[in-house]
DNA sequence: GCAAGGTC
């Protein structure tokens, strides 16, 4: 019997569809001479300090540097402490009833580093000899599925991709415990003080930014606007300059030759450019951008959203939620015709799937080569049944922005005119000409709308017209807003490409802080540490949060460059370099945060308690 | 009591 192991039920379905392997038995899929089963992403945990004999949180422990990681079945939350999730146990007994009798495995766990950790930590737990091959696609359609069994890698390929994934499992617990502990133990806080690789710096992001807010000194400028009149139609221009001084500003506004002051035609059309600018439709949803869309449209959390993914996922209405890629290779865009014939009956958007289903497709969101462990989230043509409002919304969004992504270039004509008046003044105007995509959602575009005119009058160089209305308006620079979810999980996606160190930028560009699986999680727990709140929409820091931040907001522990540092080290270790040259790095630097933390942390529960 | 990573 071979034995074919996926990271999560969903996938090892597909594979035993695939197969024509039928019969369903606890845990796994059986036929044609295979049995499919599946992990529910990470079964095992390295295990926490007391299993290292460090019982308690003490001083003299610090730093904890366990000689061999042992690994622990995954732990839920109970009234009564933290004990073995009991699904976990079963699903790990089948898996190893399982590898009892294969004669052969086959890894089929998502092709990334977590994937192979996935595997790695339940053969090793379960004390596995056997053999095994690796699976190895980053598309799930049956072609690819039958391609990718027909081109099984040795596991032993994939032993240097295992040891980048180890080394990032053990660096983040040595760390993340040590330097939570550290902390919390020399604060003499009640609560935990928890610091951690990516929360630490998330942390450290939503605290800067309140303080420059909080710290921001508005600027005053001055700027002069004028209306003319073209024929009965009005539009607005504004100063091409902005003014610092009132004196500058209301001297050239004396200068404008309006009606008021005895001008009947005291503005001349200096410009007039009218270009047509093509706008692609946006790209299909990954995670990050669903979560950031539904919190600016409907308030939900990134955690909502996710749990609403979710449930839509396990009823099948939508593919694998937590992606990465807003892209879909050129097989699975094959199957996009027929999902958008299903759609057709959508209450909102069955016109335009209409039309689609009989128009040219854009591509712009089809590159296999930019998907990555899975592809972006489709509907998956399952008829979708009576759900509950928030449920419909996301749903919506999903399919929403399926037709957006195939849709035609929006059109727009953007001109832009200059006049003289005293100065020279500028209006800008667009004017969509074919809607494309926007039809969809039939949205405004929410910036700028504010010194356009929608639409301009056809003008000449040289006319000149009356000018019936001047303003001196003064205005005051603004600071950046403070972060709520979606601009959070936005610039936790985007966090190291400004990074000055190249190889750290680079090392970091396709990951970001954490990972999209993950973000959530990592809001809430710094909701739970209670070192932010949410005010309104806004993520804002407690005086907890703050008082953590002063301390560690130098250190290594609250910068993004960490993690720049660690993926360039762990992509070396995958093509073949020194494990223990990293390990030893990290244990070094694990002495150092502990020390500087036993010594930073004085005396600073008094701060926020 | 604690990390970050994955998923039901």
């Amino acid at each position: 019997m071979k034995i074919v192991i996926a990271e999560k039920p969903s996938v090892g379905r597909e594979l035993a569809k695939v197969f024509g392997a039928t019969t369903k038995r606890d845990g796994y899929i059986e036929g044609k001479g295979y049995s499919f089963t599946w992990a529910f992403g990470h079964l095992l945990q390295l295990a926490p300090p007391q299993e290292y004999g460090y019982i308690g949180w003490r001083r003299q422990h610090l730093p904890m540097l366990p000689k061999k990681f042992k690994l622990g079945i995954r732990k839920i939350k109970t009234k009564d402490g933290m004990v073995e999730d009991p699904g976990v146990r079963k699903q790990l007994d089948i898996i190893k009833k399982l590898f009892d009798e294969a004669t052969e495995i086959i890894v089929a766990t998502d092709a990334g580093r977590e994937g192979e950790l996935i595997f790695r930590y339940i053969y090793y737990f379960l004390k596995c000899k056997k053999p095994f091959k690796r699976l190895w696609i980053s598309s799930q359609t049956d072609e690819a599925i039958k391609d990718g069994f027909r081109n099984l890698k040795p596991g032993t390929d994939y032993d240097t991709l295992f040891n980048s994934a180890h080394c990032r499992s053990e660096s983040d617990w040595l760390v993340g415990m040590n330097a939570t502990q550290a902390l919390s133990i020399s604060a003499g806080s009640r609560s935990v003080l928890s610091l951690g690789r990516v929360q630490t710096p998330t942390l450290a992001m939503i605290c800067s930014r309140y303080l420059e807010i909080k710290n921001f000194v508005p600027q005053l400028y001055y700027q002069l606007a004028i209306q003319l009149d073209k024929d009965g139609q009005l539009f607005r221009a504004m100063s091409v300059s902005n003014f610092d001084k009132k004196e500058d500003a209301e001297a050239l506004f004396a200068k404008i030759q309006d009606v008021g002051s005895g001008f009947a035609n005291g503005g001349k059309i200096l410009t007039v450019e009218a270009k047509p600018r093509k706008e692609p439709p946006p790209l299909l949803h990954d995670l990050s951008s669903l979560q950031q869309e539904a919190n600016k449209k409907k308030g939900f959390t990134a955690d909502q959203t996710l749990n609403l993914l979710q449930g839509l996922y396990e009823s099948k209405l939508i593919t694998y939620p937590r992606t990465g890629s807003r892209y879909i290779g050129d097989d699975v865009f094959a199957g996009v015709p027929a999902l958008i014939e299903k759609l057709k009956g959508h209450k909102d958007f069955g016109r335009q799937a209409e039309y689609l289903s009989s128009a040219k497709l854009n591509k712009r969101s089809v590159n296999a080569k930019k998907v990555t462990d899975h592809h972006a989230i489709l509907s998956t043509g399952e008829p979708p049944y009576q759900m509950s409002d928030d449920k419909q919304a996301i749903y919506d969004m999903v399919v929403g922005r399926m037709l957006e992504a195939f849709h035609e270039e929006c059109i727009k004509e953007i001109t832009k005119i200059t006049v003289e008046s005293g100065s020279v003044f500028v209006a800008n105007g667009t004017v969509i000409q074919s809607a494309g995509w926007r039809s969809v959602f039939n949205e405004k575009d929410e910036e700028k709308k504010d010194e356009e005119n929608p639409s301009l009058p056809k003008v000449k160089a040289g006319e000149e017209l009356p000018v019936v209305n001047k303003a001196l308006l003064e205005k005051q620079t603004k600071p950046k807003p403070l972060y709520n979810e979606a601009s959070l999980l936005k610039a936790l996606e985007t966090s190291g490409k400004d990074i000055e160190d190249e190889e750290l930028r680079y090392a970091m560009k396709d990951s970001g802080l954490g990972t999209p699986a993950t973000r959530a999680a990592i809001i809430e727990t710094l909701l739970n540490r209670e070192y932010i709140v949410r005010e309104k929409r806004n993520l804002v820091p407690t005086t907890k949060g703050l008082a953590v931040y002063d301390v560690v907001k130098d250190k290594k522990i609250a910068q993004s460059e960490l993690t720049g540092q660690w993926e360039k080290r762990l992509e070396e270790i995958r093509s073949g370099a020194s494990v223990l040259d990293f390990k030893a790095e990290i244990t070094d630097y694990t002495r150092v945060i502990t020390d500087e933390l036993l010594l930073a942390g004085a005396g600073l529960a008094e701060k926020f308690t």
